[in-house]
DNA sequence: CGTCAGGTTGACGCGTCTCAAAGTGGGTGG
DNA sequence: CCACCCACTTTGAGACGCGTCAACCTGACG
């Protein structure tokens, strides 16, 4: 069975947009929105594709539409670790340092609103109430990336990938997603270097899970058939 | 030797504040500098004290002034993740949940100036200046914990515990520490927490880190004498 | 000089990584 | 439509880094 995130109707307008209700321009009201989107560019691009990379000059802002970004860094060595998977909705390149602090690239097809830097910081500027709107963003952003470490400095790999999951299934839930299938749009190699594991110990601690009950593992993601326990397991 | 952080001279008041040019304040004027001061107390708190704890009602923002915090989250078992220490000049509370999302305690004596969430909301809102400070000083939070999730993940425990030196040694230097000696007012356990890892493998780590001559072990502290040595490690 | 918290050291076990091989499914071209 | 291919995943066996448990050391303080 194929599971697609893709399935949302497509927008035609921004005011029609399928992320509106909870993108960063769910605090401007009509005027204002003609306005920023003269300063936007939608952009599609295919599975693999790199959107920008670490360390490169951070021209753009980005809010995803559809699809998945993974945002990663990496070691000089290579070793890499995924800080976070980037949904519709999400807003991306807060950190307002010259160059890019982490790379991203589409996972499947993706689509998203570009903005050039400096045109946003312009249309932001002065006005409080977006403002505040970006820092409610960061601040959510910031939230994750504390849970987010929990996880990589004090939890044991069957609670990492119960912990994933969990999340997951949260994330995707709280931008309308339903049904019994969870699709997981990335591979086991991005879950690993999510969790700070390697491949095989993912792959081991998925089949566990379905050995005990907990999930049950289809291609292109898993059903969560005992949450109460995944939830155990992810422990708060 | 005994290493202090308290050196500094005390403030007298906000216009010549220790950390008046870094700390959330610096985007005002006098005027609002004034006005921002009615809605703040000082407080002082004792080595061990908690300031606030993870999940109790968030009714405040603070901004430290002296002294170190650490900022923690527990897990329901004890486990604790450090998930970053507070110093002179850093605002605390920005997640903007209605409940904090972690803990923080005192390491030794601290300052903070503390902000009513309510009023510090209201002052704020219609100043773009400093909600851009704001949204500033949370870019810079949100990069860090990026950096500090490449740690957790990724590094081995002898590059934890370099990066960790390294990283220290820069944010004391960007608050104006400069001498040989580098003061480590947390203890072993704050340190193994923060990285992820045990107190004994800390310890082991830097008695390693001492026999290779990198670093030399005081009381209170360490001294840095092969920083390139170090830096390596911590593989940028 | 005794006490106590914090730090260090050692021996051992376990969880995760490493290296290697085999299995699986989707896509492509004959 | 089938057979091959390739990337991805799973499984296994063995090694190793870090955790665990326990003992000892050290310096600050009364």
């Amino acid at each position: 069975m194929k599971v697609s995130l893709l399935e949302s109707p497509r927008w035609q307008t921004c005011s029609d947009c399928a992320v509106r209700g909870f993108a960063v321009c769910s605090a401007l009201d009509k005027a204002e929105l003609r306005e920023l989107v003269t300063l936007s560019r939608h952009i599609h691009c295919d599975p693999g594709a790199t959107v920008f990379a670490q360390a490169t000059m951070a021209t753009s802002f980005f809010s995803v539409l559809e699809g998945v970004l993974r945002l990663y860094k990496l070691l000089p060595d290579g070793r890499r670790q995924i800080i976070g998977f980037a949904l519709p909705g999400d807003f991306v390149g807060l950190a307002g340092s010259p160059q890019y602090e982490f790379s991203a690239d589409a996972i499947g097809a993706v689509v998203f609103c570009q903005f050039s830097r400096a045109s946003f910081a312009r249309f932001a500027e002065n006005r409080p109430r977006f403002l505040r709107r970006i820092n409610e963003l960061a601040g959510r952003e910031l939230t994750r990336a504390q849970e987010h470490m929990v996880l990589l400095g004090r939890r044991s790999a069957e609670e990492k990938v119960a912990s994933f999951l969990v999340g997951w299934r949260d994330r995707l839930a709280e931008i309308g997603h339903v049904g019994e299938v969870l699709p997981l749009p990335m591979g086991r190699l991005d879950i690993a270097d999510y969790l700070g594991l390697t491949i095989e110990t993912v792959s081991r601690t998925f089949t566990k899970l379905e050995r005990d009950g907990i999930i049950r593992i289809l291609t292109g993601g898993i059903s969560l058939l005992d949450a109460a326990r995944a939830e155990a397991l992810s422990a708060a």
